[in-house]
DNA sequence: CGGTTGCACTTTTTT
DNA sequence: AGTGCAACCG
């Protein structure tokens, strides 16, 4: 089978070298990704290579998913076409430096003593349990942020710098109580079961390392290494590369050192630049046609990402026709750059020349997408929003995964203290505090402990009672997964138990919602045969990981747009402060030049026509400020239009017609909220609205945050 | 002791 | 709006 059909020479010569090092340097819309499959395709088809010997790395899930579909059909174009699935068989190692570091650990992290039902706790769990940590170490009353404490940990051990060595280097204050907090939170989480994102990487570094036999395992059995978006590698991914990587050498990465935009997650992109100093004898293969984008949008793009000085040479090109011009919007405020945008939307499906799901909508900072979907919704234009709230990080599905986890892995303190008190046990602080007290000189789990609660001599009868209960429900839902029942099942049974769904049902309109939730989680879990299985999946889920559809608008960040294209492209917001962000300017130039190629990165999103914005005046936390146009406009040659004189203090406009903002409420004015029902506006203090409510209750809300839609 | 209420804060990007 | 925190009530 000749897999190098429809490839031009360059990515020809990406699946001819088939052995050794290569590095493929490939710019935006160069067709990497293609390359990348039709390489993989081309050694299980013709070089005699097994799936399962090759190691693929994705930056998402989703692009996981994507090249394993790809691959099949490549492979068996009849089967996919008739309409068959990828059979389950069918298993190259795929997935992301994340996940493929979960299947690791699961299987050999035992030899480092690694529990194998660990849990995977995120961002929130690791802000509670850095919390936890601060009062343990009766620190909770200096002025120390636990979110700074959470970068500062996550720096470290991006770093591969154990709390032992970050303590042994420590020298501001500021450090030294880092460095505390540290060691408290990991033995924390080990007493908890539980590993975080980082150390996901982090433990499959010392695995790897530490124990010889597992490394030779995985180094005979994976021939073939392939691993994309290179120039987001950090310290611990780069480590595990030079780790799995055997004598063979037989590694392709491939990436794009312009689209560099993770560094402040520790990724370093000089990881890209000195592979062949890492790799003797690499074949290096540059993609510079560009297949995606109009020679406007690429000029314009490149003009942009030429004011860097920290980057390599070379020149994108394409052989379409130049397109129409990238276009440069001035608005007054954000609300008129949201009506803009909606409105030519609106305009452009409406003659059929666009469907909705031509658009994409890119900003620097999820907030800026509320007013965005404010002018959607009035105009009734269906959009996504990839990102942001996530679906798994509402609370009612938190609850039911905390649940879930703790009966998986019954040692889990942040999943249990989410749930002690939910729904309502009357189990107070001081109860849970005194009940963990006790549970810790007990060397029982949680749940065996719960079971025994009423042991404890401290507590009051009530507490007792409600803490049995709790350990018995538990018990058997722990008794259902030795049993192999199934998550959905499982979910079902603890719902009506637990007797959730009266809990969240408070007739307000906003809990129907939530019980519908809870219904699509159950049917998501329907999908997984295990409850390990969904956990994982829920855990390591990135927004970047649901799909962008057809009918709808996509509204995400600049940062999840990477990887994907659109027909039509709007960033908004460029603005000094906003993009470039404020947070860059005293920070220094490379993060500077950071800014600009995920500017690069945006722009080179479009295919057909791209449009930027910027707003004379725009709304920030609760205030009003006044940028000047972003550099990044100056670096393409715009010039801004001089903004009249007064326009500062106009009133909304006239001018753009019937515009959308948040509406001037008067006092008598009707509004509904989706959590309160509606309302009379009684009272009006700046942006705080009193407003009294149908079901008699008197709310003073803050109209930016209150989702009110005004009445008639 | 547990629960409720009122007030301040929210915002850079994410596996 | 959601969250966390302090102050107060039964």
């Amino acid at each position: 089978m000749d897999m190098r059909e429809g490839l031009n020479a360059e990515q020809r010569r990406a699946l001819e070298v088939s052995r050794g090092p290569v590095l493929i340097l490939a710019g935006a819309g160069s067709g990497k990704t293609k390359t990348l499959t039709h390489r993989i395709a081309n050694l299980i088809a013709n070089e005699g290579i097994w799936p399962q010997e090759i190691l693929a790395v994705t930056f998402t899930n989703k692009a996981a998913r994507e090249m394993r579909e790809r691959l099949w059909s490549l492979l068996e174009p009849a089967k996919l076409a008739q309409g068959g699935t990828v059979p389950r068989s069918f298993m190259p190692w795929m997935g992301t430096f994340h996940g493929v570091c979960v299947r690791l650990l699961r299987l050999d992290g035992e030899k480092i003593g690694i529990r194998s039902n660990f849990v995977i706790y995120d961002e929130d769990d690791r802000l509670g349990l850095i919390k936890k940590s601060l009062k343990d170490l009766g620190l909770h009353n200096k002025q120390i942020k636990p979110r700074a404490i959470s970068a500062a940990i996550s720096g470290a051990k991006n770093q591969l710098i154990t709390p032992v060595e970050y303590r042994e280097t420590a020298t501001f204050p500021f450090q030294k109580d880092v460095a505390a907090i540290y060691e408290q939170y990991e033995t924390a989480k080990t007493q908890a079961g539980a590993l975080d994102f980082d150390d996901l990487l982090l433990e499959t570094v010392r695995l790897l390392r530490d124990d010889v036999t597992v490394r030779e395992k995985w180094r005979t059995q994976f021939k073939h290494i392939l691993i994309d978006e290179y120039q987001d590698t950090n310290a611990a991914q780069y480590a595990i590369v030079k780790y799995l990587v055997n004598d063979e050498r037989n590694i392709c990465v491939v990436g794009d050192d312009w689209q560099s935009i993770y560094s402040w997650r520790g990724a370093d992109y000089t990881n890209i630049l000195n592979f062949e100093r890492d790799f003797p004898g690499t074949t290096v293969i540059k993609l510079e046609q560009n297949y995606r984008s109009t020679g406007a949008i690429l000029d314009a793009a490149h003009q942009v990402i030429t004011k860097n000085v920290e980057r390599t040479d070379k020149k994108l090109w394409t052989d379409s026709g130049k397109g129409l011009p990238v276009e440069i919007h001035e608005v007054y405020d954000e609300a008129e750059e949201a009506y803009a945008l909606a409105s030519r939307i609106q305009a452009q499906v409406t003659i059929g020349a666009r469907k909705y799901g031509d658009f994409a909508v890119l900003y620097r900072m999820n907030a800026l997408s509320y007013i965005l979907e404010r002018s959607l919704l009035s105009m009734h234009i269906p959009y996504q929003i990839i990102g942001g709230v996530r679906f798994y990080d509402r609370a009612e599905i938190k609850d039911m995964i905390a649940y879930l986890r703790l009966v998986y892995q019954p040692a889990d303190i942040m999943s249990f203290t989410r749930i002690v008190n939910v729904p309502k046990r009357s189990l107070g602080a001081t109860s849970v505090e005194k009940f963990l007290a006790w549970q810790a000189t007990t060397g029982m789990d949680i749940i065996s402990s719960l079971v025994n609660a009423d042991q404890t001599s401290s507590l009051t009868p009530r507490a007792k009672t409600a803490l049995v209960r709790l350990g018995e429900i538990l018990r058997t839902a722990q008794i259902k997964v030795q049993d192999n029942v199934s998550p959905s099942e499982l979910i079902e049974w603890l719902l009506d138990t637990l007797q959730y769904r009266d809990y969240v049902l408070d007739g307000t309109p906003a809990s129907e919602e939530r019980i519908e939730n809870l219904d699509s989680l159950i049917s998501d879990a329907r999908t997984f045969a295990s409850v390990s299985d969904f956990l994982e999946e829920v855990s390591l889920m990135s927004s970047a990981d649901t799909a962008a559809t057809d009918e709808k608008v996509t509204l995400m960040t600049l940062h999840a747009a990477k990887g994907l294209e659109f027909p039509v492209v709007w960033m908004v917001g460029l603005e000094e402060g906003i993009f470039p962000h404020s947070r860059v300017f005293d920070a220094g130039p490379s993060e500077l030049e950071e800014e600009r190629r995920l500017c690069y990165v945006g722009m080179t999103r479009a295919r057909e026509e791209l449009h930027m914005s910027y707003a004379s005046s725009r709304l920030q936390h609760g205030q009003r400020d006044y940028n000047m146009p972003s550099r990044f406009l100056s670096d393409m040659g715009h010039k801004a239009a001089a903004i009249p004189l007064g326009a500062v203090n106009r009133a909304p406009r006239s001018d753009v017609g019937e515009y959308f903002s948040v509406p001037d409420y008067d006092i008598g004015d009707r509004v509904k909220s989706l959590q309160f029902g509606t309302g009379e506006i009684v009272d009006i203090d700046g942006l705080a609205v009193s407003i009294k409510f149908e079901n008699g209750q008197l709310k003073k809300l803050n109209v930016e945050y209150a989702h009110l839609e005004k009445l008639n």
